[in-house]
DNA sequence: GGTTTTTAGTAAGTATTCTGACGATCAGAA
DNA sequence: TTCTGATCGTCAGAATACTTACTAAAAACC
């Protein structure tokens, strides 16, 4: 037993999730270095570009936007407003609610990441033949879709 | 300023890095649904496959093949070792290295295990049209690969 | 042989990421 | 109107994942 080519434990190296997660890896980062010295996340980009995009957002409905849970969420909201980028602010309606709000800082860092992301995107599907990164997009976004309507929890 | 349009703040959903993220987010969702109840992780599955493979690893060996630092894997390790399905010995060679290998808990384990995580697998490319799925997985390895040689750090 | 450099592993600190439990609050029903 | 159920956010706990700093040990150099 025991046997390094056993058929019944495959090689994890071709297994999809496997290669997903490498992938990720790479994907943040090259993100933490194109946007090296700003001290900011893919995760905290993405709340902050959220925020932007949908001013007046509650936590749970920006959680959705970007695809996590709200614990996680609280949590990177909890950074982004101590460093002074995101407002917190009652909701008159619902005493529950906490409304999230981009600050002037937000707003300035969200433009001074954006060119070093966008650099980052590039160089993540770099390695493929032009025409293959357009179709690898349309694959990753329909898989995307399809498990995220799959599980209504998650979006 | 601060409009939802706003060109300088492109969409984050159509971004690689965010939509790699996601599709991570599911492969590990699913594999967690396909081996419930055996409360093993991804990368837990991915440890042990990898210590089957080649016995007598070292930690450091063993974090290269999976992708991980070593500080991750020595976390990774140290609960796969207290619940009984690894053995980490010294090495006669070499009194700083310390030897990775399967108890027999553990060979078992991955046995257990293996079905559900090739379910998932499957499962994770599932909403792609059959003939795209090779294709999908072909682009994938080669980004791997791609960005793995480009930083020897990582392998 | 002794010094320097490199290497293996750990530890500490930060930041995701999840689940499950909880308090506060709101909405609908009796 | 009070009770019940649902919802918003947080907290606690576990597991990734990274960096930097550290100890111990081996290797390379002189």
């Amino acid at each position: 037993m025991a046997d390094a080519r056993d058929p019944a434990v495959p090689d994890i190296e071709a297994q999809p999730g496997h290669l997903i997660r490498r992938l990720q890896q790479f994907a943040v980062a090259l993100f933490m270095e194109e946007t090296q010295g700003l001290d900011l996340t893919p995760v905290q980009f993405a709340a902050l570009a959220a925020a932007h995009r949908h001013p007046g957002m509650d936590q749970r409905t920006l959680a959705a936007t970007i695809g996590f849970d709200t614990s996680t969420t609280g949590g990177v909201i909890d950074r982004l407003e101590s460093r002074g980028l995101i407002q917190r602010s009652a909701s008159p309606d619902d005493r529950r609610v906490r409304l999230i709000n981009l600050t002037a800082e937000g707003a300035h860092m969200l433009s001074a990441v954006t060119p070093g992301m966008l650099t980052a995107q590039q160089r993540i599907l770099d390695p493929l033949p032009q025409a293959q990164r357009r179709s690898f997009m349309g694959m990753l976004e329909r898989l995307v879709r399809a498990h995220q309507d799959g599980r209504p929890g998650a979006s």
